[in-house]
DNA sequence: ACCTGAACACCGTTCAAGT
DNA sequence: ACCTGAACACCGTTCAAGT
């Protein structure tokens, strides 16, 4: 205001603001710092503005969210090699390595109607894969939806608790409480225990897939 | 301090505080406005003490709202009349009937392994309902995790839109974008576009279940 | 020991006012 | 029209200090 060669400033010049450009900052917030650090504020100080000037161009903080996950999406492969089986799981599991890659995103994908073009690729692909997988058409739509509910759920699930240290240590407290219950009180789960926590997340997420796959193509939808 | 007459309030004493006492007063405010209030401060405010205080009590916000979780999960039934499809529709359909009347916790279901007494009783009435639907006790212990997954995705999904009344407008939105989908670019949407939005979210989620069980049956755990 | 005031480091969103 | 400073109404968590 007082000082006229205050203007110049080591950024080059102050971009005009725009959806593209707020969406890419965030990118590169999300990159640099995590998910977490995406917020309305922190990106308005990136942008050398205030919090109020984005709400031009983004309605909320999750529309925000959603846009810069549509754009991650992108690094889903639509197509691959090899069976149908496989290209599934690749679709997928890179899918779920995206959400997992991004714990603050994760959260986004359940809580709003993703639309973006990237998504809609995921979508278009994963049907198509499933009509090849000999999926009924009725039951591949609500088959694309709950593969992906999983996905995204054990995303949050996952990736959330990596996040926190004590996170090991509250599902060792699990297996413990687990461990000490008696028979008594609850036969099926010690009955189970062996089971209950074998495999890993990756060995899971694909039992669960298969499963989901077959009994989608076993399972008519209602009338 | 300088007044001593201060000290008489209309509630008839400060009750000292405990575990008990928090989740109690944490359970009071669900009730009363929802969970998204039951925050460290608003329960400070509510048993008249800073939010310091709590931490004697209460790990953090996570493990509190896991508490008052469990406490509202007594509200599922461990046993009901009826075949066992019927009887595990009503123990995961009332689950998930309690994280959509609660938005704000579904989400801790997710984020944190949930292990109060509660949480346990339905794990184990579902293991012993997969049992009599003749799944076999290795993948019946992947099969209630993968349940109460979907559940959980699906309340969070669903109960966060009621939320916010521009969800409906949202989801509007998306299926507007398929309309308007291209045969050429996106030829299995498309193609499916009839099923992808029927249904309404308790068919689809009994579709889903009974598709996960029977996929549950027939898919063997991985070697 | 047990408890807590006050501080630190943040949030999302709105709106009146400025250019 | 387009943009934004400042305010409103909150957060979780820590820690030095008090009883």
């Amino acid at each position: 205001m007082t000082a006229s060669g205050y203007n110049r400033r080591e950024r080059p010049a102050k971009p005009a603001l725009s959806r593209e450009g707020i969406v890419a900052a965030a990118l590169d917030v999300v990159r640099r710092e995590g998910a977490e650090r995406v917020t309305m504020r922190r990106l308005a100080k990136e942008l050398d503005t205030g919090p109020a000037s984005l709400y031009v161009y983004v309605r909320d903080t999750d529309e925000l969210h959603a846009a810069v996950l549509d754009e991650l999406l992108g690094e889903v492969p639509r197509a691959a090699e090899g069976d149908w089986r496989s290209r599934l799981w690749t679709v997928v599991s890179t899918y779920r390595d995206v959400l997992y890659a991004h714990p603050g995103l994760a959260r986004v994908a359940l809580v709003t109607p993703l639309n973006g073009p990237n998504y809609l690729a995921i979508v278009d692909t994963v049907l198509g894969l499933l009509a090849e997988a000999g999926v009924p058409s009725g039951p591949a739509a609500w088959t694309v939806d709950l593969l992906l509910l999983v996905a995204t759920a054990s995303a949050v699930e996952h990736s959330t608790r990596k996040d926190r240290p004590d996170a090991e240590r509250q599902h060792d407290a699990l297996a413990e409480t687990v461990r000490g219950l008696s028979p008594e009180t609850h036969p099926n789960i010690v009955a189970a225990s062996e089971n209950l926590f074998s495999g890993n997340a990756d060995t899971r997420s694909r039992w669960a897939i298969d499963a989901l796959l077959n009994g989608a193509r076993t399972t008519p939808l209602p009338d």
